[in-house]
DNA sequence: CCTGTTTCAAGCAGCTATGACTTTTTCGAG
DNA sequence: CTCGAAAAAGTCATAGCTGCTTGAAACAGG
């Protein structure tokens, strides 16, 4: 983890075992960057996010953060890594959670529904949203997304090992799933939850049941 | 129609009957630029939309649109009025087609889905996410979104005078399809459409005709 | 104690977008 | 034919963002 944020620009490849240094101090102060940055990505959006905003928000001058990161691309850059791998911890962490009444299907929705809630959603599609218009940024974020998605859909796969010899049907159910939730979660970035949409979420459980226990 | 777009800066309430005027040309104009203004959202998103751009997309120079918009925020007031009115009667005429088969289902449903797949829900989804964050657009977005809404929900029960009596499962049936079929359309944004996305259309199909068939 | 490296701060030049101002062109009316 | 208003075009000043360069402070090793 740290090893993984402390790539600086110069070249310090021959010292992969000698963590002993004040260079700490260097990977803290990166961290501190990138997480100002999603902060702002959240609270700004992608396009009014400047230089001069995350330095603030970092509580750093714009020359310290360049020294860190040279260019704006190389923090966003960072940013999607450090996104990506919070948001694999987070959902697999809820994922591998023991179901409390053994309902798989409850803990896999509410998994991904609590997920999709998340601040770090918020992020990472605001950042979807502007790489559509901008080639380099999509670049950046496409890997990590095909990351997710796979991931998402093995830990749906070991979820569910009764649906193993049902491929369409999960494929189904997993569709699905995915398309209510993410289309509740874009509609809450502006309104807010109600009781409607808790409904919503027991018939889409309720559906899954059904989809898993078919047997065509 | 021309009417409502000749509210040019300057004071002409004392001529509203005498249309044979040049101000048709005006009207011609500041329909170019918003038409302009609104292929731009598409292409480049909202924030790198400039006026520059917006200008030479139009075939104007800067100078003479800022004569019909003072600001670039008169533009995108007027892009978002005119980008209503057209995706309500876009919608009205898609929702007052006489189904083909007699199945009011597959009406509803095809036609909120080619609705969503249009460019100009894509103009309309880039606006709402830049709304987000940008208070003075999202007071001028909020009236049409709110009305659009209201307006597809009334067109629904129009269509489906036999939920009348049914307000729970007519409202699942409602925000069902609302959040499946907008959360597909967000993914096609970025990816494009298959066979398994077909499928889970013709299961939301399926699921609503079960919930107009249920009698509690 | 000195030297070189790393971290941080500040200022500067180039670029772009916006909106105001000024000038030219078009067109209808008297 | 001339006049005047509207439309269109061109010019300019201001402000904000980026990234490069210079300079200072903290710290490890000789």
């Amino acid at each position: 983890m740290v090893a993984n944020q402390t790539r600086s620009p110069t070249t310090e490849d021959a010292a992969p075992v000698a963590a002993g240094w004040q260079a700490q101090k260097s990977a803290s102060t990166r961290n501190l960057i990138i997480e100002a940055a999603i902060q702002c990505f959240v609270d700004l959006g992608y396009a009014r996010t400047t230089t001069a905003v995350i330095a603030e928000k970092a509580g750093l001058s714009r020359g310290a953060m360049l020294h860190h990161f040279p260019s704006k691309m190389d923090i966003v850059r960072a940013s999607v890594e450090h996104l990506h791998a919070k948001r694999l911890r987070a959902f697999r962490k809820a994922m591998t959670r023991v179901p409390p009444d053994g309902d798989h299907v409850r803990l896999g929705v509410e998994g991904y529904w609590g997920h999709v809630k998340h601040p770090l959603f918020v992020a990472f599609f605001e950042l979807a949203v502007a790489a559509r218009t901008d080639r380099k940024l999509a670049a950046i974020l496409r890997p990590a997304q095909e990351s997710f998605e796979r991931e998402w859909y093995q830990a749906s796969l070991d979820l569910f090992p009764e649906w193993h010899r049902k491929g369409e049907k999960f494929e189904l159910g997993f569709d699905l799933s995915r398309y209510v939730l993410e289309g509740m979660a874009i509609s809450f970035l502006t309104h807010k939850e109600t009781e409607r949409d808790k409904r919503v979420l027991r018939y889409l459980e309720e559906k899954l049941r059904e989809l898993a226990g078919q047997d065509t």
